[in-house]
DNA sequence: TAGAAAAATTTACACTGGCAACATGAGGAG
DNA sequence: CTCCTCATGTTGCCAGTGTAAATTTTTCTA
């Protein structure tokens, strides 16, 4: 092991330690004012070293965004695990959605930011998948309440986009400060419930 | 009418213009490329003035996100007016508030940026108010499925928020370009193809 | 061990939003 | 009609941003 206390010309690992310095900046201090010079200052390093392994802001913030897609897959899977198929399974998965993005609404935020909406990185593209999967395969053992019995059932994909679609929607709101909230501020709207608990879907 | 092609000192209606301007700017280059000086200069303003009649950056995007939920609101009422309460005046709101979404994607990203929810002026609060009120009305005539007759129907905030929840989501997924796509590229979910049409709600 | 490639720095540039000091002119009071 | 006030815009400036080009430093490889 290197002497680690003196400064070295080289870093040694840079990229990684951008990524860290920039997911704690990006909570202290929120997207809007999270600045590529301010990162580069936290690991002690010129604001243009970045460029090297990021190219741009925008590299950066996208490799970020694919980070926490992972720990937001790992979050869901956390709860899931151990769980019987079902309701229970169901319910560990929202939980573990809405409670990453309660808990980390800037990286939420960034993770569906239209900044990096639009020319995906692989990785990026492939952390959004194994979040995606989580749900995917939690939303297969559903049944959604078919009022006319004649009616055939939802098609998988309909079944986890209305799932991600649901859970989503709560979670987007929820981060925005906006629905009802109780005299003490916290929220009212709890999704677990509303859907769940009430069981407003079934499994199979 | 005094001449109008002659430049005048002072504008006349430059709050009323710099809010166009700024609606107009935030279309074509999105959120994060629109920028005070810009506006300014389409109106044909120095970069400050501005300030006089908002304050700053903030109170201009504050201004435009209250605009944009009276038109839709607006987007929503055009379609439910004449509609028969139920299932066919959900699906014109519904719609209403997805195509708005579609069609003014960056206006509706800033009516709900992290940037404005905090320190709300009264004018966009209450111009927020007024786009749930709609959603409001619309959802006091449904009754969401209960598997169990037994278990109570959902109270009216439940219903309200839970109607939200969903079609915000899909909003949200929508312009996000999250979600399975058509072979055209164009998205694959229609939000009225699982909810109204599946009888997924019901009118009382 | 030399020379190439990688990694960081320095410097410069075009932007941004906000501030303070000043210029303009519209409209009311006498 | 005149003066004078004050809202409305302008000019010049500042700190801060991301990016690019040229340069220095280190590591790696042949």
């Amino acid at each position: 092991m290197l002497k680690e206390n003196k400064k070295r010309y080289h870093h040694g690992d840079l990229k990684a330690a951008l990524i860290t310095a920039g997911l704690e900046l990006l909570e202290e201090v929120g997207l809007d004012d999270l600045s590529l010079r301010a990162i580069a200052a936290r690991v002690g390093v010129s604001h243009t070293a970045p460029k090297n392994h990021f190219g741009s802001l925008k590299g950066l913030l996208s490799t970020m965004a694919a980070e926490g897609f992972r720990r937001h897959a790992a979050e869901m899977k956390k709860g899931v695990e151990g769980t019987s198929p079902g309701k229970e399974r169901l319910r560990a998965a929202t939980a573990g959605y809405v409670r990453f993005a309660r808990e980390h609404p800037s990286l939420f935020r960034l993770m569906f930011s239209p900044v990096l909406a639009r020319d995906e990185t692989d990785e990026l593209a492939e952390a959004g998948a194994s979040s995606y999967a989580v749900l995917q395969s939690v939303a297969a053992g559903l049944d959604w309440p078919r009022p006319k019995l004649t009616q055939p059932e939802l098609q998988s994909w309909q079944n986890e986009m209305l799932l991600w679609t649901i859970v989503h929607g709560y979670a987007s709101l929820l981060i925005e400060g906006r629905g009802p909230k109780k005299d003490d501020g916290t929220p009212l709207l709890d999704i677990l419930e509303i859907m769940p608990d009430f069981d407003f879907v079934q499994s199979k």
